[in-house]
DNA sequence: CCTATTTTGTTTACCGTCGGCACAAAGTCA
DNA sequence: TGACTTTGTGCCGACGGTAAACAAAATAGG
C-alpha cells in the first residue's frame, strides 16, 4: 500500500491492483487498527448504478506523526495525519547559538506541545531539512544556511531530541526519527497529495532561499541515488561564461537560476526584512510591468529552463512541477518555460514534458510525515501492534 | 532470479537471499528445463572445510537467444547462452539500400544459421541498435548512422523478419523479440558478467562512432525513464562557448567529447579505410608521445570529465564504466579523468566515485541476448513450458 | 582410525498472501 | 416488481516461501 487518496474499497481494488477480497482485508486492517473509519452512510443520490460504496474516512481522532522542517529563519513543527493532513501547527524561531541539537531540541519540544494538546497517538517523526542528507548515515553534507556544521549527525540528533523528549508510540517506546532533504521529501508529498498524483516519474525542482534542489519519485518512491545525494541539481552548467559558483565551475543551475540571481538580474538589492523568495514573489506579481523585471524574468526562465532540458534528456521525468522561486517564474510566463525545456531537450519537441506549479502549501511539512508514515503504509500491524 | 553468475546452489541462496531451501528449488527447476545442468563430481580438495558444493554449470547444449547489433558499417548476429557466453557468431556487411526491413531480413537469416549450424533450441531474440528507442512504442528515434528514419519502428520490423524467417521457441511460435538501444543494453551486460557485478547504481557511458551514449542499470534494472529516453546524455553542455550541436545548444557532449571531436583536437583528418573509434585508439596508443595527440586526450578527459560530473550529482551512482572512445581515454590518464570528476561532483572529492573500463567483448551484443534472457530469468517455466 | 565439526543439499511441515468464486447487499433502470 | 449492476464478504485452495529436522560429504584433530 503506497497511495494516499483512496475513498472506497472499490478504488483500493483498482489502485492496488488486487482483488476486493484483498481490499477489503487491508480495510478492515486499516480500520481496526483505528486508521481510518468506514462510513456506511448512504451519501444521497450518487447517479452511479449499483451498490453504493462505503467510503472510507482518515479517522477523525487516528494517529498522527509528528513533521517538522528547519529553515534559515526558524521552523515549523505539526502534527499530521493519514493522508497528508495537518492537523495542527506551531512555527518556532531560531535563536543565536542554533547548534543541531539547540535548534532540534525546541523543533521536539514544539512538537510534544501540539501532541499534548491534541490526544492524538504519534506514530513516528520526520524532518525536513535544506540540506542533502547521506545514505543510511542521516547526515547532513551541507547545511549552510543553518550555519550547522557539514556532515552533521541530523537523524542521530533528531532521534536523540525525540527520545529525550519522550515522543512515544503505541509500544512506549520512541517513535522512529526520518530525516530528508526539504525539496526530497516536498516532492514525495506532491506525488501522494499534490499536482504530482499519478506521475511515475516525477521530477520536482525548488529553489527557496539559495541554490537550487531537485527530487525524482520513481513508481511512487523517493530516487536517492547510492547514497542519498541524487538530484543534487545545483551544478548542472546552464550558462557559458557565468559567475563563479563555489563547487569550482561556472554558471551553475546554483548561483543563474535562485532568488539572489533573480534580484541581481533585475537590479534590485535585496533587503534584510523579509525572505529572498518573498521579495522575488512580489517583485513578480506586483511589477512584472517594471522592462527590468520582466527581462530578468526571462533571463531566469532560459537558465531554468536549459537546466530542466539537461535533467530531462538524463531522467526522462513524466511530469516537472516547479517549487519556490521556479514556481512564480513559470506563473509569470508559462509558455516562455516550456518552450525553453522543449527546444533544448532532444525529445521535448516531440510530445514534450508537462511542466507544472507546485500544488501543497508546506509540501516539505507534509513530506518529512510521508516519511514516518511510510512505514505504517508498508506494514500497519507491525508499526502499531508491537 | 536477476543474477547471472552463481556457481553453486550454495551462492544461490546468498544471491538471492533466500533458504537453502528454496535455492535447491530453483536450482531443480532450471535443471528440470535443461537449462543447466548440475556437476556432482568432487572438484578435487577444495581446502575449504564442510561439504563440498555442487557446481550448477549451464548446459552445454542448452537453450540459446538469438542476439543482434546493427551498426554503420554493417552488423553482427551470435547466438548466447544462459550466462552471455557468445556460443555463435556471424559478422555482415551491408548494402546499399539499407532500409530497415532489408538490414534486419539479412541479420536475422545470418541468425538462423547459425541455429541451425548449432542444433540449439532458440528461447527469444535481441537487438541493439545505435538510437534511442521509445518505450513502448519499440521505434528508433534517432538512427541516424544506419541512414533509417526517425520513428522506424524497429521492434515492429524485427519482429516481422523473426515470423518471416521462422525462428521458433518450443511453443512453436515465433519467439519474442526486444530492441534496445545498444549502450542501454551494454550496461546490462556489464552489469550482469562484466565490470558492473554488484553494483547497484550503473552509470555506463561510451562514445563509439559518434555522438556519446548513457545508461543507467538501478538494482539490476535498466533504468528507462518514463518513455525508453532516458540517459540521452549527449546533450550536456561541458563547455561553454562550443561548437555547435544540432540540437540548437552549444558544448554538448555529443559534439565535445566523440571519437570526432578527438581528432579534430589532435589536427588529424578523419580517414575513411577504418572506424573513427579504432583510429582514435591508435592514436592514443601508438602517438600518445605526439604533444598534440596528449593535448587533445586532456582536452577530452577534461569535457568528458565535466559531463560526468553533471551525471553524478544528477545520478549519484556508485560505479562507472565507461566505454569505445571514453574507455581508452580513461586507459590513457586515468587519475586525470578520476580528477576531473571527482572536482567537478560536489561530493566525489569526499569519497569519490569509482571510474572503471568496460569489460566485455561484444557488450552490446551480449546486452542485446540479457534483453531476450530476460523472461526466461523472470519465470522460467512459462517462458519454456508453454 | 574414529569422532566432532562444518558446510551443503533435501525433505517435511507449516504459514501467510492472494486469487477465484459464490453469495449477499444495495442501489438504478425499465 | 423484477432484472441488472456494482460493492462488500466469506470460504477454499494454490503458491511461494520459511523454519526446522535430517542426511551427506568433506576437513580437523586426537
Amino acid at each position: 500500500m503506497h497511495t494516499g487518496r483512496a475513498a472506497t474499497r472499490a478504488l483500493l481494488t483498482a489502485e492496488l491492483g488486487v482483488t476486493r477480497a484483498t481490499a477489503g482485508a487491508v480495510a478492515a486492517e486499516l480500520e481496526a487498527l483505528g486508521l481510518i473509519r468506514v462510513d456506511t452512510r448512504p451519501s444521497g443520490p450518487s447517479g452511479a448504478q449499483g451498490r453504493p460504496s462505503h467510503r472510507l474516512d482518515v479517522a477523525p481522532q487516528g494517529p498522527v506523526v509528528l513533521a517538522a522542517q528547519v529553515h534559515a529563519d526558524g521552523f515549523r513543527a505539526a502534527l499530521v495525519g493519514l493522508g497528508g493532513e495537518i492537523v495542527a501547527t506551531a512555527p518556532g524561531s531560531m535563536t543565536v547559538p542554533a547548534d543541531p541539537a539547540h535548534v532540534l531540541g525546541a523543533v521536539v519540544e514544539a512538537g510534544a506541545g501540539l501532541l499534548r494538546g491534541s490526544g492524538r497517538i504519534c506514530l513516528g517523526a520526520g524532518l525536513a531539512v535544506p540540506s542533502a542528507v547521506a545514505e543510511p548515515e542521516g547526515t547532513a553534507l551541507n547545511p549552510l544556511h543553518l550555519a550547522w556544521p557539514a556532515g552533521a549527525p541530523v537523524r542521530d540528533v533528531f532521534a536523540g531530541q525525540i527520545a529525550r523528549v519522550g515522543i512515544l508510540g503505541p509500544d512506549g517506546e520512541p517513535v522512529a526519527s526520518f530525516v530528508g532533504n526539504d525539496v526530497n521529501v516536498a516532492a514525495l508529498a506532491e506525488h501522494r497529495h499534490g499536482a504530482g498524483r499519478g506521475a511515475q516519474d516525477l521530477l520536482v525542482v525548488a529553489s527557496g532561499h539559495r541554490g537550487v534542489g531537485g527530487a525524482l519519485v520513481l513508481d511512487g518512491r523517493l530516487h536517492t541515488g547510492s547514497s542519498g545525494l541524487a538530484l543534487e541539481v545545483g551544478h548542472l552548467t546552464v550558462q557559458p561564461d557565468g559567475r563563479p559558483c563555489h563547487c569550482g565551475s561556472r554558471g551553475c543551475l546554483d548561483v543563474e537560476a535562485d532568488p539572489l540571481a533573480f534580484l541581481e538580474a533585475a537590479g534590485r538589492v535585496p533587503g534584510p526584512e523579509v525572505s529572498l523568495l518573498e521579495q522575488c514573489r512580489d517583485l513578480l506579481r506586483a511589477e512584472y510591468g517594471d522592462p527590468a523585471v520582466k527581462a530578468a524574468a526571462h533571463t531566469l526562465i532560459d537558465r531554468l529552463g536549459r537546466g530542466l532540458a539537461g535533467m530531462v534528456n538524463v531522467l526522462n521525468p513524466d511530469r516537472i512541477l516547479l517549487g519556490g522561486l521556479h514556481r512564480h517564474l513559470l506563473d509569470a510566463d508559462p509558455e516562455a518555460l516550456r518552450a525553453v525545456v522543449s527546444d533544448h531537450s532532444l525529445w521535448g519537441r516531440s510530445g514534450g514534458v508537462p511542466v507544472l506549479a507546485c500544488a501543497l502549501d508546506h509540501n516539505s511539512l507534509v513530506g518529512a510525515a510521508e516519511l514516518a508514515w511510510q512505514p505504517v503504509l508498508d506494514d500497519p500491524l507491525a508499526a502499531l501492534g508491537g
